[in-house]
Formats: structure tokens, sequence, C-alpha cells
DNA sequence: TTTACATATCTAATAATTAGATATATCTTA
DNA sequence: TAAGATATATCTAATTATTAGATATGTAAA
């Protein structure tokens, strides 16, 4: 690899003297004599080995090298500066990195909004996102594989905050067998037709399906069964706020149950190490707290 | 704007620690004592006001903040290498843009692969391609608002080199009144139909549309002309490479023409100022020759 | 012309960086 | 566990790069 010759310095000290309109403009702003300035742009240019700028008249002016070298320059200087200012962020103990589990049924617009609240107070902090399903979050915990998790249960040893009630709702292709039958639909009539549940990302073999009927199908994502749903192969609980479109789509209808078309669970935050909470875990926490409570008001 | 505290010589430095495994090391190949790089690692840690590495035993490990820091530093100083380059090459005469014009008809095809092979040529070259009707790139021409144009039209005083010739077909949709008459078209029935042209993007007026017909679509663009004459409209004269898609997918058809089904047209490559071409245009000139040759072959 | 304003360059002073020497710490091995 | 090998930390002196001050030079406006 290349060493650069050229320092920050000498850039930020080319970038003054437009800004500013002048060698001498420049020093002031710089707070150094014109001397100084007048001999770093000549150690730069001599270094490119080419004219940045000559005087014309009293006032200098870029070359058309010199133009694009500025331009890159500034990027480069700005570059420079974004570094330390991570470094001041870090220094104060905010995290490089996030890493947060989340239950599939926690609804993707409320996840979204809290990320976009979270990015221009984020001080440079990266997200990593991960998708899970039921117990896939207390492996998560456990293993200390985030920082932060949202999942139905609290596994024994952690503490958890209640975050929002989902609805599940029963529903099938507005075609599916159960939707020709015109009346109220049994849980005899649902035996005869295939579940789809979610089913466990995790070890511990939580399943979804309080049923128990003989044909089942078991996919790995809520975007499976969604799909799985969605082409009429079977029907399911999904959560309410994740299949808004397609109910509006037609490609789900809701299931006309006599009894127990909606199921509820609550979604839980939980910290996995609530000890030593970094500000930015923290502050990521407090805003999906914020969107969640505000979206259900 | 924030001025940077850190030099480039200080996070090179950093590196090379890094790199080599050990300060020892890095003096080494860095050329210079190892009390100079302790040196430089110490300030860099105190401007930061954080630690980013700390010795383990007898080896240097990096800190998690020195870790990411590192990682943005690579970037800023193979930024600042790569500015050093551009200068490089801009010295040696090396444009830092070049303005394409392009006539409609030339096959897109041949103009990326040409672009693609420019591209790790290209020293950082940017491109600004610009595509034209006809007259337009005489106009081009004439203001200079191009270094590189391709045309049907050598103007006065300028000097172009044979680059392709283009095949104009006549094509209609598949459903279009034409095409049901089963049999050879004539002058007398495409009269009747409503033609499609290109009609110019410069201030000239030169038409693409021999024919004196009574009902005709004046189109700014070939995609426009494309998406009138697929969609039934009328028909017209396209550059056969440019519509092959729309043949293969029925969305275009050629026109049984007992005689002109074909016009051909040539393209010529002009430099808008042959006594003062850089090197990169030069170089995108001749791959652009190279793959017009190559591929008519 | 003269004046005002701006850059270039010379020299001396100053500040930052470097090397050399040496102290200190850790791992290895006997 | 002590000696040897290897590595970083720190002190001081030397070196180098940068800066300011003074002055020369060049351009535009009055």
């Amino acid at each position: 690899m290349n060493t650069p010759r050229v320092s920050l310095d000498q850039w930020r000290t080319l970038q003054a003297v437009i800004d500013h309109g002048g060698y001498a403009q420049a020093a002031e702003k710089l707070h150094r004599s014109q001397s100084s300035v007048s001999y770093a742009v000549k150690r730069l240019q001599g270094q490119l080995g080419l004219k940045l700028l000559h005087i014309e008249g009293r006032n200098a002016v870029l070359s058309e090298a010199g133009k694009v070298l500025l331009q890159r320059s500034r990027q480069l200087v700005a570059d420079a500066s974004a570094i330390e200012q991570q470094a001041h962020h870090l220094e104060q103990g905010w995290e490089a990195e996030i890493r947060l589990a989340v239950e599939a049924a926690y609804p993707t617009q409320y996840l979204m909004q809290a990320l976009k609240q979270f990015e221009p107070l984020s001080k440079d902090t990266r997200i990593r996102l991960q998708e899970v399903v039921l117990s896939g979050a207390e492996d998560i915990l456990l293993k200390g594989d985030a920082e932060l998790v949202i999942s139905p249960y609290v596994p024994q040893g952690f503490l958890g905050e209640e975050l929002i009630q989902v609805n599940f709702i029963a529903v099938a292709h507005p075609e599916h067998a159960l939707h020709q039958l015109g009346r109220d639909i049994t849980t005899h009539d649902l035996n005869r037709e295939t579940h789809v549940i979610v089913s466990d990302s995790g070890s511990k073999g939580i399943d979804s399906g309080w049923l128990n009927e003989s044909h089942r199908w078991a996919v790995a994502s809520l975007e499976s069964a969604r799909k799985v749903i969605s082409s009429g192969l079977g029907y399911g609980w999904l959560p309410e706020k994740e299949i808004e479109q397609q109910i509006n789509n037609h490609e789900l209808k809701y299931l006309p149950l006599k009894e127990g078309q909606r199921r509820t669970g609550i979604l839980y935050l939980i910290y996995a190490n609530p000890d030593q909470v970094g500000p930015a875990t923290r502050q990521l926490a407090e805003l999906l707290k914020q969107v969640s409570h505000d979206m259900e008001a």
C-alpha cells in the first residue's frame, strides 16, 4: 500500500485558501501567518508535482486539477473528522454495534420507525438485526448473541418489560375451502384442513400451534408462513399488523371462527445484560418502547 | 467544520503496529525507531482520549474501540493515497471527466462494453454520458459540450471516423393493423397508418422520417419511440440491435415491406477538439472503435 | 503615479518528531 | 525460580519541519 505524502493539514490549508478567498484571509482564519500558509500550499503542490492554483491578478484561481482534487480532499478531511468524532462517542461508551433480535411478530413498521428515529442519534453505531421466532430469542439471550431482544417469553433470570400486545388472527386465502362454507367455522372444520404454524427457530421446541390437528405444516419464518397461506395451501394465525397489506390485496381473508379467531400474545423487551447497558442500547430501547406505546394509543 | 487533530501519519503508524504485530516490527517496516512509533501511538491515543490498544503479554491487542477506528482509518488512509494517485494522473494529462454524447441508435450493449473495459483503465476519470438524436450531436460539437461524440453526421469542419453501420428496421406491434393484411406491405398501406419518428433533439431540424405521410408522431427519444410503437400506436424504423429483446418478446414484429424494410446509416466517432485530445479520451475512443469493430465481425 | 492590497521568499525562532540509550515488563526455558 | 530473550515505555539530545516576522515583488484601483 502507498503511504500518503500530503498531510491532512496541507489539504485543510488549501481548502481555507479557497474558502476565504486568499492566503492572507486563510491565514487569519487558521490563526497562522500568511507565510506559513504560503509555505504549506507551495509544499503541497511540490509533493503532488502539479499546480493546483495560480494567482490571477490579486486572487487565487483553481486549476482544473485543483478543482477536482480540492473536492476530493474535502471529503477526506471530513472523513478524518468523522473518525475522531466517533472516537469521542466510543470514549463516552457509545457502542460500535448493537445486536438486536426481534420476534417476527413484532410489527415491522414499528421497528422501522424506531430505527429511523435512532439513526440520527446513533453516533455511528451500527445495528445488526436478526429475526427470530419464539424460543429462538431465548437461545440468543443465553448465548449472549444480542444486546437487546424482543420476545414473547422472558427466560428465567432475565428481566423483560412489556412492549406491546400482538394480535394473531386466523386467516386463509379467500378461495380456501374454509371460506366456501358460508357459515361460521368450527374446530371440527379446522381439523380437516392444513394448519400452517411457524415452527421454532430455537432449540427448546416451543410451538405456536395450540391445537392438535393431524395436518400441520411447520415453516421456519413468518414470511414463509405468509407465503404458504397466501398461496392457498392452508390456514393459520398470523400477526394482524403484518398482514394488513395482504388483507387489502385480497391475498388473505379473516376466517369467521366461532371462537378463538383472535389470539393475543405479549412481546417483551429484554436486555441481555441489564447491569452493563451502553448508552446506544439504552437509547434504542427507549425508542422501541416509545414507538410501541405511541402506535398502540 | 471541525479540523482533524490526528494526522494521517499517526493512523498509518497504528496500522503498521497492528499489521506487523508490534511496535518494534512496525518501526522496522516504517524505517523509524521503535521509540518514534511508541511516541506516535501514545500521542494518537492522547488526542482521541481513549485507549486503542493495550499490551497483553508481549503483543499489542486492539480494544473494541480500536478495532472500529482502525478499520475506518484504513479507509481514510487509502482515500488519501487515492487522491495523490489521481493527482499523478492529472499531472500526466488524464482528464478528470470526459463528456460523451452518443446517438441513440448506437447499440447500448456496445457502449456498455466499451465503458466496462474503460473503467479499470480510467484512472478516476468520470464519464458524463448524454444521449442525443440526430443533429443534437452537431449542436453539442459546436458548443463544445462534449469531448467525444457518436453521430450519424460529421458537421463541417470536424473529422469523423466511421464506427459502425446501423440497421434501422421497420417494425410494429404484432397486433398492429399492418400485420393483419396477410401480404406484403406497400407505401400506400403505410400512408394510412401513423408513422412514429424520432424527432430531432438539436436545433437544425433534420428529421429521420423520409416519407411524407400525413400521420406522423414525433417523439423525443428512441426509448419513447420504442414504447409508442410497442404499445401498438404506430409503426416506425428502429435500430435493429436496440429492439432484439422486443422482437423476442413479441412486443414488436418486423413489417414485411416490399422495399425499404431495412435502412442503414453510418455512425461516426468525432473528437470535438482533435488538436488537444487527452489520454483518457483517446483511450475511450480506441475502446469504442475496437468494440464496434469486434462486434461487427 | 501613487496607494492599497496581495503573494513570494528569506532568515531566525519555535515546535514537533525522531533516534539513541536505558529502564521496565513479560514470556520461555532451563 | 532465575536467567535470557523479546518487547514496550520513557528520558534526553539531536534533527527536522513548521511557523512568524521582515521585506521584496507584483497587480489593480484611484
